[in-house]
DNA sequence: CAGTATCCCTTCCGATACTG
DNA sequence: CAGTATCGGAAGGGATACTG
């Protein structure tokens, strides 16, 4: 990201803004995690189940704007009850590695930031 | 990110939560970013126009969360007119590499997420 | 210059009920 | 089982006006 052009962050300009914001959602970077630790693909209860306090609406809604950006394939059987899998795919795989990045660097500092944030409020109360 | 006990993602036990959320707004990302640029210290209104279309609010908002996490240093000149000035810390220079890993991986999959996205909607509409 | 404070609209998202 | 539909509260965030 060094070196660019006079002003990449502009609104014009920005080529982050249109794609990241997509992962500014609250289950998004959790969902792609999840499926990329498959060996497997994994049913869609499975994945509520996982996760544990995500609503079936928003799973739904997660899953099909991961689809949508073709991170995350959606493979529906013709049965009774119905079954449906989701795997992550090759673009979704490319992408693991840097939000795998970035969740390491959570486990690793969370404390230092937690130190922070508590210091922080304090000091802000006093003034 | 591999190889976690049972249930990594669940509500009780997923330490990347309570960090990544707070990147999961609109504009921490690209602020982290831009400060991460800088070899000065810069200050709040030229972010501002940087940016160019961040309101005064949320860039204050923005800042201010990420000095409360340890990520950014703030520092104010007994001045008239008064100066800000802000700095990325080694806390968030640390967290940098993940996200321009990030934001690298937008630049070089743009086309392909556009590209997805058009074909995703125009199946959809086509069911 | 670098903020606060307020208003208010929009989006997010959980809860619930219903369906092929 | 894996959704869809609808409602309503909560949070996000822009516009504007004001201030040390």
């Amino acid at each position: 990201m060094k070196n660019n052009p006079a002003n990449f962050y502009s609104h014009e300009l920005c080529p982050i803004r249109g794609i990241l914001d997509r992962f500014g959602d609250k289950w998004s970077i959790l969902v792609i995690l999840l499926l990329g630790d498959q060996k497997d693909p994994i049913r869609f209860n499975e994945i509520m189940a996982t996760i544990g306090d995500i609503s079936q609406k928003m799973l739904t809604v997660t899953l099909r704007s991961l689809e949508a950006d073709g991170l995350v394939v959606r493979k529906q059987y013709a049965e009774i009850p119905p079954r449906v899998e989701y795997t992550i795919t090759p673009l979704g795989s490319s992408l693991l590695p840097h939000i795998d990045g970035l969740a390491k660097w959570a486990v690793k500092n969370q404390d230092a930031v937690m130190k922070m944030r508590k210091k922080f409020s304090t000091k802000r109360k006093a003034a």
